[in-house]
DNA sequence: CTCGCGGTTTTCATACTATGAAAACAGTTC
DNA sequence: GAACTGTTTTCATAGTATGAAAACCGCGAG
């Protein structure tokens, strides 16, 4: 029954090469809350043992995928990434096809807007156009992540999405942010549903309190989700201008870039053929979780 | 002698992991003029066995640092990257310093602004601010890079660099773009020395033919050039405006980034300690050329 | 419909590579 | 100067990554 013979199985009928594998979890480590590691830190994040993850990570500096601090100090990512994500991004053509289209819609609502898709079960950022208001430059930032419980965006991604993100998010504990997060996994799948009926999702302050946010996702032209559009802002303003229709504008913001995709669909229909891979999706990481039969 | 018994002599008395070399070596094979590949194309780039590429793209494609076109067919970098590279963006705090200073060298030039460092043997675009002129986008962009012998950015990097880099590209083969691009080794070592001496760089259609460029070096506290700045524009308008003192705006740019950084120096002096590993700086990647004795 | 071809995926026995415990080393603090 | 804390190196060995070759797959031509 094509049991992977050999220890972990992986992708497709493989294993996984250890090195490798420990090499891409010491780069994974890193992230905004912790962008700077000693040996030391990368061995409690890694769980490896001090020499196994000094040699790797010599490796990776070697590389120019780690830097560090004059010979021996803090790691942190290094440049050859930079030069990749500026390949990756290029290659996602979600993001041209949507720059118009996204652009109008800050100019409209003068607030920012994102694109995003999923990595793994959060939520990243692919473009951001910065509010005109010149107040509070929100945190988020290309290449920045974001949980995908408690954000518009991710509930877009998730509620639209194949379900298998859905299944993964809702089946972890559900960290709390503010008292509005939704942390009941039930409570978030029937919130899902509703967000799949609507055809948008609204953060009101689920992950930062004073931030509302809308977004709506968008396909491609096979129909899947490959990514989500939103707009946010201050609790003040945006309800303000959700009662003229800003949601509508999102909405029809992400419908026209759809389009442009070469989607034809409209009705928001829940996915149903799992042969795509189109653009966006990696798969969970760390550890496979038991045997999914496939 | 510490001639690392083993096999590859690499980072300090290690040897090289081979299949994480691999691993980025296949990574590394991506850039934008082939964005995309096949496994057929990896193997060719890599010189790897299909069978070892196939094991090792499946692995990238498993962790997202791949994707993959619906399963098989092409791979193309994947979104663990841009996340990554938004960490590593975070930390290159001459980014952050350099930011108004650029703003302000834009504006009053109205032309297209460039950081950048080395990465290697090429210079890597940090941070990109259009000009004001809506003609001719620039074809950079963060992440792109660009060789270093015929570019201003290239040459103020070389030029007050710690000289491994200067020898490295000289001592291959310097390809040429345009007429005007300096292809002789010794030529550009002379070339570079003036540089040095001026304390500016200047690209006069090298690299392309319509466009002309200022460089400055930017140092960071230590005095170790950690990058530099630019202004680029079409021929035209960029005669006018050295005429009318723009090289000196650069290079006043710069040294007021330096000053952000903490260098108090002031002359460009050229490096002697070899010490620092700041901020910048990957070793050269493929293969370990001949016995450096340190 | 079948054959053949270019490409991708899987298998499998083995060579040799990556591993981690432990020891050396370096830098700081008391 | 002694006692730490964290980093680097060593080294014998377990067991992993390897690649040749075979299976497979999809496609186009006959």
């Amino acid at each position: 029954m094509k049991t992977a013979r050999n220890g972990q199985a992986s992708p497709n009928g493989h294993y996984r090469i250890r090195s490798i594998d420990r090499a891409l979890t010491i780069l994974d480590a890193f992230d905004s809350l912790r962008p700077r590691m000693s040996l030391t830190d990368l061995c409690q994040a890694t769980q490896l043992p001090p020499s196994t993850a000094y040699r790797i990570a010599a490796n990776l500096v070697h590389r120019g995928y780690l830097s560090q601090d004059s010979g021996r100090g803090d790691y942190w990512p290094g440049l050859a990434l930079i030069r990749l994500a500026g390949v990756a991004l290029g290659q996602l053509d979600v993001r041209e096809k949507a720059a118009p289209t996204l652009k109008e819609l800050r100019d409209d609502s003068k607030e920012t807007v994102h694109l995003a898709a999923l990595d793994g079960r959060r939520v990243i950022y692919l473009e951001k156009l910065e509010g005109l208001h010149a107040v509070g430059l929100m945190s988020s930032r290309v290449g920045r992540t974001a949980p995908a419980h408690c954000t518009a965006l991710g509930k877009a991604l998730l509620a639209f999405g194949d379900g298998d993100a859905e299944e993964d998010v809702i089946s972890r504990k559900l960290e709390r942010f503010t008292p509005r997060t939704i942390v009941d996994g039930a409570l978030l799948r029937g919130h899902l549903a509703k967000v799949r009926e609507q055809g948008y999702a609204i953060d009101v302050g689920e992950h930062e309190t004073d931030v509302r946010c809308i977004a709506a996702p968008v396909r491609d032209h096979s129909g899947k989700t490959i990514a989500a559009i939103s707009v946010a802002g201050p609790a003040q303003r945006m309800e303000v201008q959700m009662g003229r229709g800003l949601i509508k504008d999102v909405v029809a913001a992400a419908n026209r870039i759809c389009r442009d995709l070469g989607y034809l669909g409209d009705a928001p229909r829940s996915q149903e053929d799992g042969s795509e891979r189109t653009t966006v999706g990696r798969r969970d990481s760390r550890d496979e979780r038991s045997g999914r039969t496939r």
